[in-house]
DNA sequence: ATTATAAGTGAGTAATTACTTACTTATGTA
DNA sequence: TACATAAGTAAGTAATTACTCACTTATAAT
């Protein structure tokens, strides 16, 4: 490599290795990713990689750390939430996952982590996921004692709609799954469904299912 | 390794080691599992597995190909829809998935060689998951059509249903994110939502979100 | 019993990989 | 100007890894 001639910051360049780092951690995972490729990504040396960071783990975390998934959503629902925009509250939600967050780098680094095991992905499913439908929990049942909605699982709810939104992105970044209509057509779907959901009469009696007999998950319920 | 006294026929060999590595495929992803784990696994020498597959990647895809994750719940749908007993339909999927299809181990499978964008992964799309909800769209859509249910574009309907269960699995297989409920209230929750989504009136106007100007400020169209 | 064949292995090998060492050089500042 | 320090690298190294080779041996059919 020509001593490439420019010097910058030690800080400059750490956040440019990260970011390097990063792109090929959520395009390849972590054990697929070669420190070399980072390095020649980042447009230096791999010796220098570790000068910043002791190892390539250290790395992984570092940028697992740095993530934050839907920046900013949660206020702006809070504000519609107070003031009981159940429409509103519903979709600012649905047509920012649908319009494309987390984006797909992001969205593959989650899953990756989740899936490798890395530790810090239960932080960040603390941190990001789950305060934001504890929140969503919350406010349904706020609204059901207020009468507007039927007496449901507050928690089943809101993963319901969470469930909705974050496959359909799912679908549209691992299998490159797209749907014929325009982003606010789906998202208003989304939405449609789950407010009529919501507002509709409770159903009485589950049907049983024919044949099999189920058992109960697991007795394990822990609650997250 | 002491001579392991026993010989064993090609065909049954090869079949514990395609388990074994599956095993392992399933928890550490392509790159992250090692030929020698799955010897080791499997209680044969590295050599034998390359002499019952060419290369890791074979492998690899002999195991993807052999894959089926909801075997046999497509015809139970079929019948039941053929009676037009919506909840029921319904109520078999989300009874199927929340119960535990597709078990952890193939949920892992399938989402390691979805991100590492290993090409089966598509085939796998499109045989398993595509054709399945392709049904339940073309089903939504019949009873569209019959009143039953509002006129709601049919493929958005099917994901939100299976974004539900899906989604839900995936949060306990990933995160462990059980929820302090049954299975079956689950799903009966799951039901619930989307049959109101379904037979509920639909909503005419989508709020509107971004910046702070408000349209209509809808009422409950519904009595409760 | 002979033997062809299938089942199986130990001991490699060349390539790759995370990480280190010993070194050079630019730069701000006293 | 001098120089301490921070920025940077080339060239390793020991360990790992997918895969091969040369070989042994159990089994079943003749």
């Amino acid at each position: 490599m020509p001593p490439s001639q420019k010097r910058i910051s030690g800080q400059v360049r750490k956040a440019k290795i990260i970011r390097s780092a990063a792109s090929l951690f959520a395009e390849k995972g972590f054990s697929g990713t070669k420190t070399r490729e980072v390095a020649v990504r980042a447009g230096v040396s791999e010796a220098l990689i570790f000068k910043h960071f002791p190892s390539k783990e250290d790395l992984y975390a570092a940028i697992l750390a740095e993530e934050s998934p839907v920046a900013g959503l949660l206020p702006r629902v809070r504000k519609l939430a107070e003031q009981q925009k159940d429409v509103e509250v519903f979709s600012v939600i649905a047509q920012t996952v649908v319009g494309g967050a987390p984006d797909s780098h992001l969205m593959r680094l989650i899953l990756f982590s989740a899936l490798e095991n890395h530790e810090l992905s239960d932080m960040f499913f603390r941190n990001h996921i789950r305060v934001f439908y504890d929140f969503l929990a919350g406010y349904i049942q706020q609204r059901i004692d207020e009468g507007a909605f039927q007496p449901v699982p507050p928690l089943i709810a809101a993963r319901s709609f969470m469930g909705m939104l974050i496959y359909h992105r799912l679908l549209t970044v691992l299998f490159r799954a797209q749907l014929p209509h325009t982003t606010e057509d789906i998202s208003r779907t989304f939405v449609t469904i789950m407010m009529n959901g919501l507002k509709g009469t409770p159903l009485k009696e589950q049907a049983r299912v024919p044949g099999k007999k189920r058992k109960t998950e697991k007795g394990n319920t822990r609650k997250r």
